[in-house]
DNA sequence: ATGAAAGCGCTAACAC
DNA sequence: GTGTTAGCGCTTTCAT
């Protein structure tokens, strides 16, 4: 920047302002300037910029997955509003290990980020609370635990609840529950939901029919339930990740007639045969409402807002929950 | 760094060496430092020290798109990479239009990424010259225009060479090809692939067959397609985006008898039926060597390594391309 | 309309 | 083993 200030003659701070587009510089210099810039190939070190402001421009992004369909849409969404305001947007996986959460979002955080945007692995979250005084963090898909702060989360409990007594009314009594360890909270949600609905049409809850697993072994859950001496003639896959490798048991075993019901839409549901029913999420929104209010608090840190709202899920129904005969 | 600095009686050096472990302190001065740390609740300002540093341990992501099951597993490849190294990834959308690329990179590049990884849209990264004698710049996915950088690519002609001839020796003989405008060279290679297939086997040239247009077209294109007088009895579709598109769209007008290969593997393809075949690319590879050459880089800026590595890709051949009567 | 000085938080270089 | 000084590139404040 000297450099530039030295070749148009002026000083550092009237490059600065050139460079800002402050109108209190006359068209001349300014035109001096902008050459002497073009000359030296000079370009503003953001670096230095965002340190004298103590604040990065950029949002941070935690999720349990960047490759999941479902957060890699979301983070999308995300970029295109941070894009739009100059902001760069830095991503991060929390991976599988709840106790790894953490050290990974502070390691983040101490990059001055000017916001957090996060969908928890772990179910404490207490440790944000010593950066929520200076920053805004929004969390999405699962609710924040022991700290309070904005958040965006699906009905995770009646969306489930609606699924099993869809699945109910089709005639279905033995309906299974498979749930992996992605994200804790959120399938204790949805399993609460499940045995909500089968409680209140006075079904027995049968703990066999739950089968939690991380979702690599879909093959081998479905299998055991199957062989069940009463197996279920539906299941309730309580994510993506496990419907991506439940249909596709189900098909081995040759048993695509088991009705399915999937938490969480995924690439090619509905081409397979039979199209699978399920709950869709609409990432590209979540993604959009969650920028959008850490652009609010950004602007107004105090705002009140509605601190915790809750998306409608929406069931969409395909063939694999068809009205079909169901052996009793 | 102060107040911890006058809290534990020394100066801030002092603070700032028990921060970066220098062996220097005795064990007692660590023991105060690290209270008064405790105590004060300090975080070090990462932003201050990459400043002082002049690079941010960040590495820049520029893909087409986010959300595509491919990039995004490339993504999560390098951040994993990423995390065991410290480095923090900032990732950005280049979108649809090839004009915005050399914006939405310098955008990037102005906050001072240790490096880049790009995945070009547009047919031009001439803009990058001035960038990459302090920076490693790493192509992935195609090959850099008007600029020399280190590229891992596919072998877009090759494979598309090998998916065609594939098709032919099942009997086909009006064999399509779908391509969308996602990423125009890697497109135009794996045309190029397609087309010198055919003319090894003597085939001619039928410019009705190719098919280009953005991949939410494609049940109309492929409608276009198969109402031609002489219709395809095989569809080579160029990339997992339009393939997302043309098997439901063949589905649709039940037309799952028409062979299909598709470039790029995509969620649930061995799941449909028919299953259907594709070139795998593996993404998780593709990070991962690219971010092990941007570390490399890093470490040694001159050190001489190849160029251009062209990665494999493996036809998994399924259903959808099973040896079945081909109607001439 | 422009400039001079000071400082953001940190660390390398050099004392002591 | 510890402290002092200086400066990274920029912008805010206050002069001029």
């Amino acid at each position: 920047m000297q450099d530039v200030a030295l070749r148009a003659g002026v000083s550092a701070k009237t490059v600065s302002r050139v460079f800002n587009d402050d109108p209190h510089v006359t068209e001349e210099t300014r035109q001096r300037v902008t050459d002497a810039i073009k000359e030296l190939n000079y370009v503003p070190n953001m670096l230095a910029r965002t340190f004298r402001e103590g604040k990065a421009s950029v949002v941070g992004i935690a999720v349990p997955d960047i490759g999941d369909p479902f957060f890699a849409a979301v983070i999308r969404a995300i970029d295109r509003e941070a894009q739009a305001h100059d902001m760069a947007i830095a991503v991060t996986g929390l991976g599988d290990d709840p106790h790894r959460e953490r050290g990974i979002v502070e390691a983040l955080l101490r990059r001055q980020i000017s916001g957090l945007i996060i969908a928890p692995n772990s179910s404490d979250q207490g440790y944000l609370e010593r950066w929520t005084s200076n920053l805004p963090v929004i969390f999405i898909d699962r609710e924040p635990s022991n700290i309070t702060a904005d958040s965006f989360v699906e009905d995770d409990l009646g969306a489930a609840h609606t699924a099993t007594t869809h699945l109910f009314e089709l005639g279905h009594r033995r309906i299974a529950f498979i749930g992996d360890r992605g994200n804790i909270v959120t399938s204790e949600l949805r399993l609460k939901g499940y045995r909500m609905a089968l409680s209140e049409v006075g079904l027995d809850h049968n703990e066999d029919l739950i089968a939690l697993g991380p979702s690599e072994d879909a093959e081998r859950i479905v299998a055991g339930l199957l062989a069940l001496p009463s197996p279920p003639t539906a299941i309730f896959s309580s994510n993506a990740r496990t419907s991506l490798g439940v249909f596709p048991a189900l098909q081995a075993l040759g048993r695509t007639d088991v009705a399915l019901v999937s938490f969480g839409d995924f690439p090619m549901a509905s081409a397979l045969q039979p199209s699978v029913t399920v709950l869709d999420q609409d990432a590209e929104r979540l993604g959009r409402v969650a920028i959008e209010r850490l652009l609010a608090r950004l602007r107004d840190p105090d705002a009140s807002l509605q601190q915790r709202t809750v998306l409608p899920v929406e069931l969409i129904v395909r063939a694999s929950s068809a009205r079909i005969t169901v052996a009793s």
